[in-house]
DNA sequence: CAATCAAGGAAAATCGATATATTAAACGGG
DNA sequence: CCCGTTTAATATATCGATTTTCCTTGATTG
């Protein structure tokens, strides 16, 4: 420490620096002089020393599975706003859907002491490690993870409630990757409700986003428009008897639009489209999505503060779920069911 | 240490377990004995205590405007291959173009005691910080910066060569933001291309993104085609002649043929549309973007490398520039311009 | 045979802070 | 005038590694 060359020990200036309780006895007089030398040198406490000794390191690990556009950067948007205000950092780590990654991020991230785990879309299950976790978007029943996560029943009760109010009947479902969390939880809902609105589901009308598609590629491209466009191809391939489809996120019902209008179909003349999540695109694309938004600004904000919350406070009681409310956005690409022909 | 708790000395340990040089001299039955207890006790040395004895952090400051679709993503797909290769991990800082962040993050990153910096579209010039920095997408002649440019000339050249070998003499173009480095070394090479082929360019043509309309929102927001949107409007209620548009990037570009879809005209019918970047949704929209390519990815990676190598060898000479190559890629957008009304 | 050298390992210093214990002087009350 | 308390600090232990220096012991060598 460079402070007390001119003056006092370390163990004052440490006092006085950190505004100790047991520093009350120190005079003001004393206080003054370490802070202005403090000032002066412009001293800055090695990062390293104090986290040796306070074993905590002031930054938490975020695991997603890649830096796609859209859902990471928009939760991304509400945890930073809160780890900042609270002096975090954070380190990002990508799994690309790697089970290996999964697994081995962690525990390097543990390995670099971070106070807390934030997860973002990736499932909970095999991931242990000392310090607190919590996962957006995750449905996982584990112990020591607080989940944030949507009401996926509400969510799909507006937008088959809305398509049904336009005259739909026959609807085409394109379910989310395997790997995905929601993917699952999100079809369930889907079945649930449908069975409540008294609407039949056509197996041949269900398809599924590719996960090899996701990144099984040289240049490593996260989520592109290219994941909706090869299933709605491949479905219209086969059954065109449908007017309306409810596409997993905004950027395969963009590549589903694009498939559609490619095969000669007017959106949403011949076929309305329903996305998920509204995305900024959603609403400058053409046509302009209809879509189900989720609060992924508020979803980040949510978990970061629990995050911090815990870490602050390690032996606390902690909610295991917190349930957020979507949002139906009608926009252009959902309209009336045409007339049967 | 737990490891010497069951044989021997810290000393012996941290020599085998490090593979140092001076350790030549332990003989293969005590190394086999003290790796075996590591692996037995699942032994991860401390990294607070490694890195305050080495003062290196295997890690790396990411300096970027924002988590943006696009631009950031693909930069850092690159940056993070390299990164994880040489098992380094990196804190990521978005400083929104707050001046006032801009100077304040390096200095709170280097109290965290990041081994260096990597600068997105983020001006070098009032950063001044004690380890090698690398700059993506800046101009900045600072000395201990290396930056990775994309050659402009050529960008703006194939770009303006296309629209002109399809007819186009009257051509619009939506400038940067002042905030973006890329701008105004885009707009000279807009101006000194447009001079060599003989291209005029007609003030009243010329429309610029208007860098508030970036973030100043309660819900913040990184760039959405909207900013391109309002200043394709602006132009078209003073003057619509014209017959192609030369946009600053591809957000911009999707938001101005929203614009112009709005405003009756279609694209490529009575306008053609250039944009710039080619990020993943360019292939998706409708309808499809030409555009000049960054080398995105390929930039980040080399960012990253020779980040990586100044800070192994902080002595060594490096580039104080990089340049790279752009690519035009034809698509929807763009097409002969329309006969003379 | 004494001096030299290498092998094998350990002791101690160090990195730069924070936490705990201790000291020395001043003060005040009985 | 002695004892306990407050004031104002300091000394020392500690966090957990790496780095430097040093000490044995046995073998080699001139």
């Amino acid at each position: 420490m460079l402070a007390e060359h001119l003056e006092l020990s370390q163990t004052t200036v440490s006092l006085v620096l950190n505004n100790s309780p047991s520093a009350k006895s120190i005079p003001q007089e004393t206080r003054d002089r370490v802070t202005e030398a403090a000032e002066r040198l412009n001293y800055r406490p090695n990062y390293f020393a104090r986290s040796l000794r306070q074993s905590r390191s002031m930054s938490v690990g975020v695991l997603a599975p890649d830096l796609s556009e859209g859902y990471f950067t928009r939760v991304m948007s509400g945890v930073v706003q809160e780890l900042t205000a609270a002096r975090y950092f954070y380190f990002t780590a990508c799994h690309d859907w790697k089970r290996e990654l999964i697994e081995k991020y962690p525990r390097m991230l543990v390995e670099r002491a971070v106070d807390g785990f934030l997860l973002l879309n990736t499932p909970a299950d095999h991931i242990d490690v000392p310090v607190p976790v919590v996962a957006i978007s995750a449905h996982s029943a584990v112990t020591n993870v607080t989940n944030i996560v949507l009401d996926h029943h509400i969510a799909v009760e507006q937008a088959l409630t809305h398509l049904v109010a336009l005259g739909h009947r026959r609807i085409a479902f394109m379910r989310g990757p395997h790997a995905i969390p929601d993917s699952e939880f999100r079809w369930e809902s889907i079945q649930q409700v449908a069975r409540e609105i008294n609407l039949k589901i056509d197996p041949t009308l269900v398809i599924r986003i590719d996960s090899a598609g996701w990144s099984m590629k040289d240049n490593y491209h996260p989520m592109a428009p290219e994941i909706g466009y090869k299933p709605m191809q491949g479905l219209l391939q086969k059954n065109r008897d449908f007017t309306a489809i409810f596409c997993f996120n905004d950027i395969a019902a963009i590549g589903a639009i694009r498939a559609l209008k490619d095969a000669g179909l007017s959106v949403p003349g011949d076929v309305s489209v329903v996305g998920f999540d509204d995305i900024q695109s959603a609403a400058y694309s053409t046509p302009s999505l209809t879509t189900v938004r989720q609060p992924l600004l508020e979803m980040g904000r949510r978990g970061a503060q629990v995050l911090l919350e815990r870490i602050a406070n390690r032996e606390g009681e902690y909610p295991a779920e917190i349930v957020m409310a979507p949002e139906l956005v009608v926009r252009e690409s959902t309209g009336p069911a045409p007339a049967k022909s």
